[in-house]
DNA sequence: AAGTCAACACGGCACGTGCCGTTCCGCTAT
DNA sequence: ATAGCGGAACGGCACGTGCCGTGTTGACTT
């Protein structure tokens, strides 16, 4: 039985989503057509047209199928020490292949489609920078953190460098640039002796 | 005479961005096509393929012919004063319209296009990288920044955080904010009392 | 100085290709 | 019977490339 008429629905749909990774790591996400992926599947286009409304929509359902960011934090209690393992964790998966350059797709996907960058959000990242918040609370509840200070933006400050660096700058992202991004977000980049008292 | 065969290269070329330009604006980078240019432009295709190997070259030049941006810095001799000042500046004229959508569709474009990526770091984000890293240096030789501080690391710590609200987050920059992730990252997230020794 | 002309750039048109999103058809498992 | 499927075909759009007739320009002739 070469065809897969009327097996299960998610049988079906997972091959269509894995076939969209595939094809995407071979192509890019840009040259990545729908026609092509219903074609290796072995799927007709009105198949996926039904299930997803664009190309970025199947292509975040995709990737979200895998399921591997599992990016829970530790907690040593230092919360310097649980950042930069969690974030080498991050990096080691979405910067490098093979989910890196899906991943960065994915992030210029969702800057075309508002659609696309809900779902990313609301799926992905916002979970994510939940769990750094929380963690980041409990630090600064521990007095490792500046006491008054919005957990939200210290998450900001902590992930813009990296995507800084990959987006803007367009530079691999190491190990030794995270563990000096996160130092110098704890320290500050003002002079070591207090502002305010002579220096 | 209705053509424009014949007159001078510098105002074809003119006429051609300016219409990049305004169809852009009208219908957005995405869906804006050569096309569409070459036609309302009373251009030829090859006219502009013959000058831009690609959209995104075209779109660059484009943007960059407004030539606006003559971000320079003001030297109170208070960094963090000007740096504010500086980045109030670049954030009304890059993230507003009507250049803030196109900058941010060029943004999106240099991470799909190598060449487009690299004319624009060379044209563009480099030469206001320079000039950030120059203030900054100024700031340090006069003792305002942390004496042993790498400049493009402070650059990516002062830049990371509004890229990443605008393409990750999708937050609006105020200067409520921009003034927000300068104190911080002066100051550090860390606690108040200094980590290394006394002050 | 005035006239001439080949080279060049141009606008416009048409072509073949690729992918879009949709529609129709015949098949198959339920 | 019905619903979902694979597959084929459709019209539409934009791509990038040829070709054509036309206008401008600058070097050469006179």
């Amino acid at each position: 039985m070469a065809d897969k008429r009327g097996s299960r629905v998610a049988d079906r749909t997972d091959a269509i989503m894995r076939t969209t990774l595939e094809l995407g790591q071979e192509v890019g996400y840009a040259k990545l057509s729908i026609e092509a992926v219903a074609a290796r599947a072995g799927a007709g286009k009105h198949t996926i047209y039904r299930r997803w409304p664009s190309k970025g929509a199947l292509f975040l359902d995709s990737l979200l199928s895998l399921n591997e960011p599992e990016l829970n934090y530790p907690d040593t209690g230092d919360i310097e020490a649980d950042l930069r393992e969690q974030i080498h964790a991050a990096v080691d998966l979405l910067s490098k292949p093979p989910l890196g350059p899906l991943y960065q797709a994915l992030l210029v996907e969702a800057q075309q489609d508002p659609q696309v960058a809900e779902a990313l959000n609301e799926r992905f990242i916002g979970p994510q920078e939940e769990k750094t918040i929380a963690r980041l609370r409990k630090a600064r509840d521990q007095g490792q953190l500046s006491s008054d200070f919005d957990l939200s933006l210290a998450m900001a400050l902590l992930s813009g460098p990296f995507y800084f660096q990959v987006l803007i700058a367009r530079q691999p992202l190491t190990r030794e640039y995270v563990d000096r991004v996160i130092e110098a977000v704890f320290a500050g980049i003002g002079p070591k002796a207090p502002k305010t008292a002579g220096g």
